[in-house]
DNA sequence: TATCGACATGTCAAGAGTGGAAGGTAGAGT
DNA sequence: ACTCTACCTTCCACTCTTGACATGTCGATA
């Protein structure tokens, strides 16, 4: 359900298309909520539908650009103060440590190595754009940068576990 | 698909029924992956259609309790030594922090201090259930183990992070 | 001028997940 | 004897998500 919300917090800044939409999806929005073409055209339309955007300008190709309106501000305002996020998260990765039981010690590090890896390179991609990008003091940038931390230190988080859950793995 | 997994998985030290594990998904696996009791009756039935567990036994009012066969035991760990963890997950909690730019400061700061409350109160638990848990040297209290260290972590960085996120929001 | 890559949208099938209704039994306590 | 609670399963309707297929146009460049 926050898919359509998230259409709708990209649209407040300035109109856009499926297609601007859908790469703001696969690029800035990719590691928070990921979303498919065919998600994305079938929710601005129901948005569309709904009234809480209209089509303001037909372009070439049959680009239609969206832009949000004041019902439709007014619903993000109401989801961003009026309703409690979801937290219920599913973890693929942790899943599978309740179960690591099944394989021999050996297999149960490598796992857990792999995983400490993976988080190490994510965190040294985090980091190099960080650096990366120059952060001004308005809006977009303090945000952006809230959930840029959040990213970074999740990632150094998930490394430092997995290298600590390795040394925890006795032969038994 | 992780929920096939999960109930193969929780299939390995005892047989149970779906009433069983319905309740197991209710609380240990609570947190790291949520299941209803449609999703479950309907993957144990396709399980068992599938030959990765058995009826093996049939009890009052209906029970059927489930045993993990031998393909079942294979499939399960094929899947944690040959399959890559799917690590796209969705925040709802760090999705809003992208469009808080549309609330005013004192709101986004409430926002934020929520988060750290609640992150606050989840690590508190966690901890609690930590100290209470008289943990062994088996493989369920190894890995047990290991997965709520994971979940106090989080917890903790979570919490660290709305406070520090709270600081950086100034009136514009 | 031909063609290729980026632009741009629509649709469909199948699987995953949610929430609730419906139906029924065994056993424990009063 | 009665009733209540916990036990136990099945089914359904709906939404969300994925992945693939289909269709076509604009603009640059060779």
């Amino acid at each position: 359900m926050s898919l359509r919300h998230a259409l709708l917090g990209l649209l407040v800044d300035h109109p856009a298309s499926g297609y601007d939409l859908l790469k703001a999806f696969d690029t800035s929005l990719a590691n928070v909520w990921p979303a498919t073409q065919s998600q994305i055209y079938g929710e601005l339309t129901k948005l569309a539908d709904n009234g809480l955007i209209v089509v303001s300008e037909q372009g070439p190709r049959g680009r239609k650009e969206y832009t949000l309106t004041d019902t439709g501000l007014a619903e993000l305002r109401r989801w961003l103060t009026q309703t409690e996020p979801q937290r219920t998260t599913r973890s693929d990765v942790l899943l599978r440590v309740f179960f690591l039981g099944v394989l021999t010690p050996q297999q149960a590090r490598d796992y857990l190595a792999g995983q400490a890896a993976h988080a190490a390179e994510l965190h040294a991609n985090l980091k190099a754009l960080d650096a990366a990008i120059d952060w001004d003091d308005d809006n977009l940038s303090v945000y952006g940068r809230i959930a840029l931390e959040y990213g970074q230190r999740f990632a150094a988080m998930q490394q430092e576990w997995a290298e600590w859950a390795r040394t925890q793995v006795r032969n038994t």
